[in-house]
DNA sequence: AGTATTCCCGACTGGGGCAGTCAAGATTGG
DNA sequence: CCAATCTTGACTGCCCCAGTCGGGAATACT
């Protein structure tokens, strides 16, 4: 899960075409108008939203791009995957962590990125299109919890910087 | 608050850093040859994390590197802030989304990305290399919830990727 | 048929930041 | 003094993002 402008692109087009699509489609000049992003840039994203099924397009006159599926199932973490290539997570092999195996006590953090990945990936997947239309974003409601994380729970802003 | 290998290597080398000193300081060298990082490149890092009041250096023969906190209270966050510089969070100026609300209906997203930030941010908040050490990293029980948002919390591997 | 509109595709480019190197200088223990 | 170690700054190669350009294919309208 990587988290570039290019996936916050995306994220912003789609929010534009689910907002401004009543069943007909939209140009991608439209988006690219409204939201100041180039033309040329956009076509590119959207090439890989139509791949990774998110989009629908219809050609010729008239034509643009459709949502392939209703809004309220269509999830932020769907575009930013179909649009960012993998990012390698630690600098082990994907999927099997043979090298941390290799030498012990090497990635120790490795668990820590996965389980970050993970909480990134379900907040995301929690959000729909149709939540941000609705400006359903939820402010700043602390949501996680660690669930075994005594001790240092207190003081919480002592040493913690603005969220950037 | 950026997602880079840079911050990983940090991480990594703070956690070697907290698991192999007791009390006397630890050489760079030492560090970049258990964890496989340059040591040119950690000596940057670690110039990072000393002006971010992270850890403590020692010179001469001998010196090393220390803890500038207890190992509990060493949160991961400020391991990564301290080491990637901030990035320009949308398009928006810092602080005040001015640029945001001149064309309204544009930074829809906005609350978006800020949101994400901030569980990002507590998230790692929550983690210190005491955690690591341990390996209290908590493995795959979900722990983000969406507050409000009903309807699409089902089916939750329907077509959620791995994630990555 | 012809034309305009729109999607579609591939190649190209400039810049920024990451990962890493190199070469010095400062500080201190033995 | 000398060696170990931190400290600093400049330098480099490379990858990817952001953006551009030129053309091609499908379709609606006249």
């Amino acid at each position: 899960m990587k988290l570039s402008t290019k996936g916050r692109y995306a994220v912003m087009a789609m929010v534009d075409l689910a907002s401004n699509s009543k069943g007909q489609p939209i140009a991608l000049a439209d988006i690219a108008e409204r939201q100041e992003i180039s033309l040329s840039y956009l076509e590119q994203l959207f090439a890989k939203l139509r791949k990774g099924g998110l989009v629908k397009s219809v050609r010729g006159p008239g034509g643009g791009y459709l949502l392939a599926h209703p809004i309220e199932e269509s999830r932020v973490s769907d575009i930013i995957v179909a649009v960012d290539e993998p990012i390698r997570a630690t600098r082990c092999a994907p999927g099997s962590p043979a090298g941390c195996r290799s030498n012990r006590s090497r990635c120790l953090t490795h668990d820590l990125w996965e389980e970050l990945g993970n909480q990134i990936h379900l907040y995301l997947s929690s959000v729909s299109l149709a939540d941000i239309c609705n400006k359903q974003v939820l402010g700043t409601s602390g949501v996680i919890s660690h669930t075994s994380a005594p001790g240092h729970a207190a003081d919480p802003a002592s040493r913690a910087s603005a969220a950037e």
